[in-house]
Parts: structure tokens; C-alpha cells; sequence
DNA sequence: CCTACCGATCGGTAGG
DNA sequence: CCTACCGATCGGTAGG
């Protein structure tokens, strides 16, 4: 599972998988296409990997721990609920424009997972959630956050940072810190007092 | 295409593939499945329908056409920029509400229509958005929305109102003028000046 | 609306 | 890492 601690040709197939994984759905991304994008016989992806699910699960699972993981780190570094959001919010942005493909089909494929990895993985989002609206509803116990429903807070936020791969064009080369605070202004604006 | 034209028991196949397609995706829903949920096999859904692809096809340009539309009918009934982008997003609110299920399903499937209907429905898609994104740039010429990116603001809205169906619970019995209140004041509150 | 069935494609294995 | 091949499942048709 640790990045790591895998070869360099895994490594490989692995994020070629996420791209078309992305492109094309988990489902609709087959075996044969994907042994093609890394110039290989179908048959020969297995000297590297388990199964086709084993892929969905490594990228499912290495950003569902980086986000918990970021969790805690905030959480610990900042006592403000309105630092901690925003340091959540920038976590969001950096995450998404930094490896736009991994979050993505990580945000939308991971319903394919089996059991029991389907129940892990939905467990570690919950407690994501969870730690998420905690810091919303302390913002609004201070009274730095508007008195709205939280749940309707917090998918909001977090549905604007799902799409920034979807309007994002590096190539324009606009500079990273500029967005983050942009987005913050959007996306912050109608929840802070 | 017409809804009033179509049988009952169509109307029924289509609506329960939208439900089937929405919770495993298209490629993940076989006919079989489709079958089962409206007990007939599978042979006898080509009685009513000329392929799977058709249902996707039905669920896709309904709610594209019915978007369009109505951008047009909030065109010709509002002048000002402010009260049509405010009209857009109750539009989009009441859309997801009313039918959450077939507004999934267009939001998330569409990338497995084929040719020509791919580039039938994202020429629809994108005329819609360059005519959202002209009431932004609109209202950022009147000085009613803030001087930000357009089309950070436009994908942030509209990504916002994408996943209302992922928190909104209708046995709370919310009233629905008040969630389109709430809402417009989270998503509108960052954007306007 | 059903039974019976088709060719194509799927994820994956055997054996080298 | 390849060739050869497997059983399962797919969307869809024939014929009644």
C-alpha cells in the first residue's frame, strides 16, 4: 500500500489505471485497455498486480488516508475552527490541483469496491466527515460561522472542491496560491459572518 | 422522446433504469438487473425499448432539454443579471429535488452515450454553460458579483448544486422554499458583492 | 412476454 | 513477459 515500498512499473500501472479509471469509468476500462496504455499483453499485468480491484483499492485507499491523515495534522496545528477550515479548504485545492487524476477517480469510483474494502473505505470517509462538520459546528458555536443546517454547509463546501480538476487548466499557468485564495473568497464567503 | 408520449410501462423501465444507473452506474447495470427490478426477463425489454443505450439516451437529453429551456424562459423573464443567476439556482435546487434520481444519472453518465449523441448532448451542455457563464460576466459588468475568475465562479456554483441529492433527506420534511434560501445564501453569499 | 440461444468481451490462469 | 485459453457474463435476436 505505501507508495514507496512499490516498483517503480507498478507505480506506473497504477497511475495509468486512475487516468482511464477517470476517462472512462472503472467499469468501462478493461483489462486489455489498460495493458495497452502501458505496452503490455493483458495477461502480463497480473506479474504485478492481484486483480483489476486491487488497483481501484490502492487509490481508493492512498487518498482516503491522505485525507485523514491531513485531518489530523490541522486539527492539531490550529485551535481556530475558521484556521482549521480554511487549512481544509487549501488541503482541498492543493490536493486537487497536485494529483487531479488519483482524487478524482477516487472521488467517483470507489463504489465498485467490494466488501469488505467497501465498508472500510466508507468507514474512514464517515469519520472524515465526521471530524469535517465537528469544525463546522464549533465555527458556529463562536459564532464565526452563519447558523445554517451544517450538513447543508458542508456538502456544499466540499461538492465546490470536488470539480476543481473540471475548470482547472494548468497550462495556463496561473499561480497556485492565487486560486487557493480566490476559491477561499467563493466558497468561504457565504458561510463566515 | 416526448414523456407524454411514451407508455406507462416505458415510462416505468426508463425510470427505474435512472435509479439503477444512479446507484451502479451505467456499465455496471446489466439488463438482467434491469429486468429483475421490473419483473420481466431481459429478452422482454426489447418489446419496449430498442437498447440499453436508448434509456441512457432518454435520461440524458430529457434533463439537458428541460435545462435549456429553462434558461431561456429565466432569460426572457429577468433583465437584471442578479435576479437570473438567482433564478438559475433555484432552478437547478428545485431540479434536484423534485427529481434527484434522473438528474444523477445526467449528471454522471453521460460520458458512456456514443457517437453522434455524445457530441449532441455536450454541444447542449456547453451552449447552456456559456450562457450561464455570460449572465456572471454580465453581472460582473453591472458590479453586483465580485471581480473573480468567471469560470471559478461558474464551476463552483455549479458544482455546489450537483450533490444536493447527496445530502438532502426529504422524510425530514423540510420546507423547500427554505432549503432554496439557505442555499442561495451560502452560494450566492461569496459570489455577490 | 417467454425460452433458447448467439457472438463478443470480460477478468483471470496455466505453462513456459 | 508471452501465447493460448478458460468460464462467466454481457447486450441483443429468433421464433413463437
Amino acid at each position: 500500500m505505501d507508495k514507496k515500498q512499490r516498483s517503480p512499473k507498478k507505480q506506473f500501472i497504477i497511475e495509468t489505471a486512475a487516468r482511464l479509471f477517470r476517462d472512462k469509468g472503472y467499469r468501462a476500462t478493461s483489462m486489455r485497455d489498460l495493458a495497452d496504455a502501458v505496452d503490455l499483453k493483458a495477461s502480463s499485468l497480473y506479474s504485478h498486480i492481484k486483480s483489476k480491484e486491487e488497483l481501484l483499492r490502492d487509490i481508493c485507499f492512498e487518498n482516503a488516508h491522505r485525507f485523514v491523515n491531513s485531518m489530523e495534522a490541522i486539527e492539531q496545528e490550529y485551535n481556530e475552527p475558521l484556521d482549521q477550515l480554511k487549512a481544509l479548504v487549501a488541503l482541498h485545492i492543493t490536493i486537487a490541483l497536485q494529483d487531479p487524476t488519483s482524487i478524482t477517480s477516487f472521488n467517483d469510483e470507489w463504489q465498485h469496491l467490494s466488501e469488505p474494502f467497501l465498508s472500510e473505505f466508507l468507514s474512514l470517509r464517515k469519520d472524515y466527515e465526521k471530524r469535517f462538520q465537528q469544525i463546522i459546528d464549533a465555527g458556529k458555536a463562536k459564532g464565526v460561522i452563519k447558523n445554517l443546517p451544517t450538513n447543508m454547509i458542508f456538502y456544499t463546501l466540499l461538492s465546490s472542491l470536488r470539480w476543481i480538476y473540471d475548470w482547472y487548466k494548468p497550462e495556463r499557468n496561473q499561480d497556485t496560491t492565487d486560486i487557493v485564495e480566490h476559491l477561499q473568497e467563493i466558497i468561504l464567503g457565504g458561510i463566515v459572518k
